[in-house]
DNA sequence: CACAACCGGAGACTGCTCCTCCACTCTCTA
DNA sequence: TAGAGAGTGGAGGAGCAGTCTCCGGTTGTG
């Protein structure tokens, strides 16, 4: 679509170009995406005209630097699918994908909020479903996960474990292992366990939960 | 401090008070704390100038309201105190809180905010925690969850559901019904349990981390 | 009935983010 | 190496949202 080589930009422009994305990305990660188009430009030592002038607004610079972090959560997911355990494939899939998230406010974010014309994100996230429907499947079936587990809960139980992500970040970073542990034993089969008391949301269903979700 | 009888207020002034305190907790408990005081005037059926009159601002309505709703947390967990199986004391704790706050985002909120000149609010927070302190430890001696639960687990897995509880409230709003399940099957003992991977916040970190906590 | 208490709500004020504008600077090319 | 024009920076305007005040008019009460 937008051919890099139309007009190739000056140098300082270009330099510029590599310092704000490089000062979008600093700041996405550890202060979330809120931050102003003015802050990044002052955190790249470029003034604010130059910023917008560069990128007409912030979702562009989200797009940028965002779908590469979701589609690493892709090749997260694809890689545990190599592991030949199905129960080690999911535990690996939760703890690489919330230090991803640990590390980085923004990918948290942009993973679990509503669109509004964050098109290729929304897309990048769509690519995810069928590696972590996979991973569920076959460690159900291999009866290493209990059987009423459903792929929409790995989002859902994600979403939940970000929260002590976001407490513990300056407290114990780590803390967010202690209730995964918790979670994912909670997920191991056992004989005397009673079927969870509600269904687990549909596809469609997320979908719709995912699109009312505000901040 | 405030003597109710210092100077009676006027029938009408009494009566858009109470105007006032209904409006609020309707728009609380549905809309969450961050409404504004001029959408419960208008709510009320009164003008702004009086909301601003009766309360100089939206926390002394907050305090107003949200301590009694704190303290009926308390109460839950004193009547949990009084089942005579500790199992059955956590599950019940967990079930009435979390159903208390899907009915009253407010209260969520209320529970997990930095104080901010909310006093009273903090001061019914602390008077929480010996009962449910005594909730897990009863719970832990007797062996009915794993013995590496702590105290402070508890609000921070009641943090954790919350977010579900949001998630779910326009989609299905018995969904965290689901994942408290499985949290609780986490919690069980079980002969080939690993130890968790991360210590508890003590009650110093917890607190530190409830002060640094925002949004 | 008199008058203090009370009311409503327009709008002043504050604090924020987004974004534009334009006098000046720098790069690139001929 | 000089001139055309791409690129710069940052003050400041527009817009918005929440907080709170002020005061002409109304109402309850002794």
């Amino acid at each position: 679509m937008t051919d890099p080589a139309i007009v190739p930009l000056r140098a300082d422009a270009e330099r510029n170009r590599q310092r704000l994305l490089a000062a979008a990305k600093d700041l996405f990660a550890t202060r979330g995406l809120d931050v102003t188009l003015d802050d990044i430009a002052r955190h790249a030592g470029v003034g604010t005209g130059t910023a917008y002038r560069r990128f007409p607004n912030k979702d562009v610079l989200i797009e940028a630097l965002m779908v590469d972090r979701i589609n690493e959560l892709g090749a997260i997911a694809q890689e545990c699918l190599q592991e030949p355990d199905p129960w080690r494939g999911i535990v690996g899939y939760f703890e690489r994908a919330l230090a991803l998230q640990a590390a980085d406010r923004g990918l948290k974010e942009v993973l679990f909020s509503a669109g509004r014309g964050r098109e290729r994100v929304a897309h990048a996230r769509r690519a995810l479903a069928p590696a972590v429907t996979k991973l569920v499947r076959r460690a159900v079936e291999a009866g290493a996960v209990r059987s009423d587990l459903s792929t929409s809960d790995v989002p859902l139980i994600n979403f939940m474990l970000n929260t002590i992500v976001d407490f513990g970040r300056d407290v114990e970073p780590e803390l967010y292992r202690r209730y995964l542990a918790i979670v994912l034993d909670g997920l191991r089969p056992r004989d005397d366990l009673a079927p969870l008391p509600v269904d687990a949301l549909g596809v469609r269903e997320f979908q719709d939960g995912m699109a009312r979700w505000k901040r």
